[in-house]
DNA sequence: TAAGTTACAGAACACTCGTTCCAGATATCT
DNA sequence: AGATATCTGGAACGAGTGTTCTGTAACTTA
């Protein structure tokens, strides 16, 4: 019936998310959405609607492809404690690559808009939520498994390393050296102990 | 000879510093700091130069009066440790107060521009050095008051508080709640032990 | 009191912002 | 092939951006 669309929704979305990721709500431009997906204006609010409803899509992208890989070993490493071990030492790894300089979008994002912007607070505090219960049920394995100790308040340390992720995820859009932020990733890790 | 300013150099630093701090650099326009300071947009320009150029005074500014003061009980208590829990403490309890969500200057303009912007990724450089040695110096004081056991690595210990209390300025931002927050501040503590 | 210097007030600038609109191209279905 | 639907390219919009300019007011010094 009608003419099919030229575009690929998932690289768009992924382009997009990469300037957002990068430069922040404000500092991307409408300009700078269109030239990196390709996708034409009219296209792109046809398609998404406006920059604001096409940032939240692209969070969700984010949220579904990116944080759920970055987590993922956090939730299928069977021991505990080496699961947590590894997530940390790999994000801290990860940051550290030079050009990146990224962070995480979503923390970056409740950086910018939480604090005026309800919709993109909820997502963040969701978010939130959900790395503290997978840190919760990775605990909880540990101490199963015996490699963590059981006279630990599972629930504040799972906030304590929640919070710590995004710590680290903050230090290394910073522009930290490596050498701060494997002391900062090594001292979280002692908690365990 | 001349015409006298009729303004206050230093309150205009102020009420434009809390614009800053509130929105971010790219979501405050002039337009806000004009209204905000009352000052005039060509007193402006001729006094602190572009939007950029007063952003950098506003930093300085920032480090001068609340960066100075917020560390103050940590350079000052006696007993390192109890330093150190104070700084915790008074920093998670501020962050918590109603209609506040602001965090720390520094560490959301690090955030939105630093991965773009040398200037403002020394300044958060510099400003975190500074705070990573307040703590050097308050777990030596520690240490030698017999409050902090001595086998710790008090660098790495050091780097590790300077990135967990930007992870407190960085959920109080986000408004977490009082809760989870107190669990992660505590915890953070008991690396103390 | 008059001269000289600087701050002030606000209009005006060029530009970019997010958004909308419209003509034309391109595909599918009958 | 023709009708139809929707996507595409690009111009255009008004509002807002950071910045500059011009004329006037205000104060100090001679």
């Amino acid at each position: 019936m009608s003419r099919p669309r030229a575009f690929d929704e998932e690289s768009v979305l992924d382009n997009a998310m990469n300037i957002f990721w990068s430069k922040g709500f404000e500092s991307t431009s409408v300009q700078d959405l269109v030239n990196e997906t390709g996708l034409n204006r009219a296209s792109m609010y046809a398609s998404f609607g406006d920059k604001k409803a096409l940032f939240l899509r692209v969070l969700d992208h984010y949220s579904l492809k990116i944080s759920t890989k970055r987590f993922a070993d956090l939730r299928e490493i069977e021991d505990g404690r080496k699961a947590i071990e590894k997530t940390f030492r790999d994000t801290a790894k990860t940051g550290c690559k030079e050009g990146r300089h990224k962070g995480c979008l979503i923390v970056n994002s409740g950086m910018e808009l939480a604090p005026h912007d309800p919709e993109t607070a909820a997502i963040a505090h969701q978010s939130f939520r959900r790395v503290e219960d997978m840190f919760v049920a990775a605990l909880s394995r540990g101490i199963a498994h015996g490699s963590i100790s059981s006279d630990k308040n599972v629930r504040a340390l799972a906030r304590f390393f929640a919070g710590s992720i995004q710590g680290v995820q903050l230090m290394s859009r910073r522009g930290a050296d490596q050498e701060t932020l494997e002391d900062y990733t090594e001292t979280i890790l002692a908690a365990l102990n």
